[in-house]
DNA sequence: CATCCAAACGGACCGTGGTCCATTTATGTT
DNA sequence: AACATAAATGGACCACGGTCCGTTTGGATG
């Protein structure tokens, strides 16, 4: 049998324990939130063995990843294909504001479990959502002919916009997001300035 | 008995203890690496139970930052009492961006320990060395009279001195120090440009 | 339908971080 | 010196992430 071409073919019972075990991990994060869910109990909920969730996901960072999966590419889709200012068509800088703003309303909504997926330790930077990012804003960055070290920036731009941070500044010291998006709109133009 | 004010005082057992722990910890790390670590090694090797070494550092990222702290110390001293550029006496921003230097040396030289202390998942942004940090750049900024959300701005000119991310820079993508270190300068003169 | 095998499975097993608490010990007081 | 007590100790114990491997199963082939 031929695969089609970048379909990744799976097993049926395969994909179906998949989605028993997404339904199983959202119910879950649901219920007692991400931080509180053991893969034991997942597993379980879904009514498989552990070692089928770590089979599927690798790890628990793998996992969270993929509850991700979904509205993460619906965010890059938006970025990549929607309407401006975040689509093409409107300014870079513009463009690159836009995708700060919607990032940090992201991580607003789906903060626990983005910050369990980033706590990966080794493949942090490396993991492809990060990856995607990555490439986006340095694309900005040439779009609007920033000079500097732009790969560095690029870095550096999305830092701010890492669920950790954000969720301490959030939910610790209670700046509201607002403040978040005016402050990161803010280094942006600075740091984009032509010199 | 009236402990001397400030002073941590410290059952003599304890105390030795301590020094036992930190010692074994210090070996350990200097052999195998800072994250082959584990705290039954460091128990053991320091000839204790595990629960003093608990009981002493609070968990893993506190003995890591407990072997960081006169090295850390040190640091503080130089751009709080020490001399030009680092110290008091130059412009603000060409201490704050010799500050950076220096940061990203010591994460050069300490960055496996270091990445392990900031590991803290919880407490990493409100742990004492990093609030130092803070507070003194936050300084700098309000001393150059920098116009903006300079609390945010601290937070964010820190973020590209962290060792996770510098070290996935150095290590991982091969991009040397002083290519960091440039990009900083050039990031700290930007975003610090009154406007 | 019978055969075959790569893929998937599951749960016992392991290592490590962290907790708990009965026991020991340092130190100030009488 | 004997006592009192708060602090310190240590190692059994627990929970969780992750691995391993003998067993099962989907589904392609003849």
């Amino acid at each position: 049998m031929l695969p089609i071409a970048g379909e990744d073919s799976e097993r049926c019972d395969a994909a179906r324990n998949r989605r028993l075990l997404l339904d199983a991990a959202t119910d879950l994060v649901a219920a007692v939130g991400a931080d509180a869910i053991t893969m034991d109990a997942v597993a379980t909920k879904a009514g498989v063995g552990k070692g089928t969730v770590f089979r599927r996901f690798g790890n628990r960072a793998g996992l969270m990843r993929a509850l991700l999966d979904h509205t993460e590419k619906k965010l890059q889709h938006s970025f990549m294909f929607g309407d401006p200012p975040l689509g093409p068509g409107a300014d870079p800088i513009d463009r690159l504001v836009a995708f700060g703003r919607a990032r940090l309303e992201f991580v607003n909504v789906q903060g626990e479990v983005l910050r369990a997926a980033e706590s990966a330790d080794d493949a942090r930077y490396s993991a492809p959502a990060h990856m995607v990012n990555f490439t986006h804003v340095l694309s900005l960055l040439r779009a609007a002919e920033v000079d500097g070290d732009l790969e560095l920036l690029a870095y550096w731009l999305l830092t701010p916009l890492e669920a950790t941070l954000v969720l301490h500044q959030y939910r610790d010291l209670g700046m509201p997001m607002d403040r978040l998006a005016d402050g990161w709109e803010d280094l942006v133009r600075r740091a984009t300035r032509v010199r």
